[in-house]
DNA sequence: GCGTATTGGTGCACTACCGAACATACAGGC
DNA sequence: GCCTGTATGTTCGGTAGTGCACCAATACGC
């Protein structure tokens, strides 16, 4: 049974006002969200929406090709699922479990019911959806302007802030999926960082080693992304 | 004085429930959008939203550096200043007038006081707001994968469907600029299109003359942010 | 402790795009 | 018709990233 510590880890649940959260609480499903999980399918009906406390969800599109890029991440400072509310109930995207970890789920009617009661929860989701397109036009542009090794920087940072402790569990491989690119690119970019000193990796274990030397070698994506989410939701979920 | 006619030519506006179409109806301000006026600048207060009907707004990103990016296009299909109703009341974004022509305007806070009455304009606006996100993120990915002469063409065609008529008035400089691309690139993709036959210009005038060629060369993206917008929105407004 | 799959490292030819410099050509004011 | 500014055309060297092929090292099941 999920104690009240396990709901407060997600900072949107924790920001819900008292009586909205009694009411969710009886509904909430603390479920397992292993690596590779997906939660929805490109242009599938969304059943459910996914609060993630400790894992990490990408946000990607998959193309005809098989080419694919990530066009936002989600973690413990928001929700799975926005099209629900947005009125679509589907997206052209698919989400995936790209950091292993725990998350609580609601099914898709108990949000939609609670959103169009238009209180302080709309109020609240939409401005965390604003934050997200936020992440998504960054992104438009980074693809277009940054290079590898500044994307790569970026994708560490933003993993960091969604993690605890300084260790990410994920391989190149993967690393090169999410940014659309080569994976000798990014062997290429994680040995120069290694090198620096800034992180230190062995099969698909990477620690961070040295955030502010990360931050200088990112563009400014980052923190334009960051100051943001930082505006636009309640003080402490910066993230 | 502008006609029942002219209100209509925006399909948002003309989606409008006629009790509400009727309460806006003495705010809406037919306005003049010269091409290069700044709708809003980045991070600033938004302090009207636009309803383009015969315009085109380029929402764009500028970087500390000077280049920038076109993140998503509205037309008359649309509406500019969705952060005033997301609850940021700005973005990090630029909209600028990227084809001159007219669009109405309506005072900030008549458009949150009729969204917070929480009716079917309400969900008419998350709907298209949707339909934007996948605008953005489509245009991420197309950074990412797609060859300039694609992304040309998919520029050509979304330029198209915002128009009357088959003529684009722009110079390939200004199409470098929302591509984020070098002019010299777009004067070569040009030059491929008019040697196949595809366009003909002259001088900041583009005709297209064989629309399907254009879509067979443009990359997927074109094609699934249509049928988006399709889906989401009202039925004749397939934009 | 052996074999196999996974992960990461390296080299190479190739392409798309960039940055800069410069040439041409058309439009509109006079 | 001439002048000037704006729009487009062309070239050239440089570079970041690609696709492919292959190797090296570690982890893990048996």
């Amino acid at each position: 049974m999920a104690g009240l510590r396990d709901f407060k880890q997600n900072q949107l649940l924790a920001a819900l006002p008292h009586a909205e959260f009694q009411h969710w609480l009886p509904q909430l499903e603390l479920i397992e969200l292993p690596l590779g999980l997906v939660l929805y399918e490109s242009s599938s009906e969304e059943k459910y929406v996914y609060f993630p406390t400790t894992a990490i969800v990408s946000l990607l599109y998959v193309m005809e090709n098989g080419d694919s890029a990530e066009i936002a991440v989600v973690g413990n400072e928001g929700i799975v699922g926005i099209s629900l509310f947005m009125g679509g109930n589907s997206t052209p995207s698919r989400a995936v479990v790209q950091s292993a970890g725990q998350g609580f789920r609601l099914k898709a009617q108990t949000m939609k019911d609670e959103f169009d009661r238009a209180g302080p929860v709309l109020h609240l989701l939409l401005r965390y959806t604003q934050a997200l397109i936020t992440q998504m036009a960054q992104t438009a542009v980074c693809n277009r302007h940054h290079s590898l090794d500044q994307q790569l920087c970026r994708w560490l940072l933003m993993s960091m802030d969604r993690l605890q402790g300084n260790e990410i569990t994920m391989t190149q491989e993967l690393i090169a999926n999410m940014l659309g690119v080569r994976r000798e690119g990014v062997t290429e970019g994680a040995r120069k960082l290694q090198k620096a000193g800034l992180i230190s990796y062995a099969r698909g274990r990477i620690s961070v080693l040295d955030r502010v030397g990360l931050e200088k070698r990112s563009c400014e994506c980052y923190a334009v992304v960051k100051s943001e989410y930082g505006r636009l939701l309640p003080r402490e979920m910066a993230a």
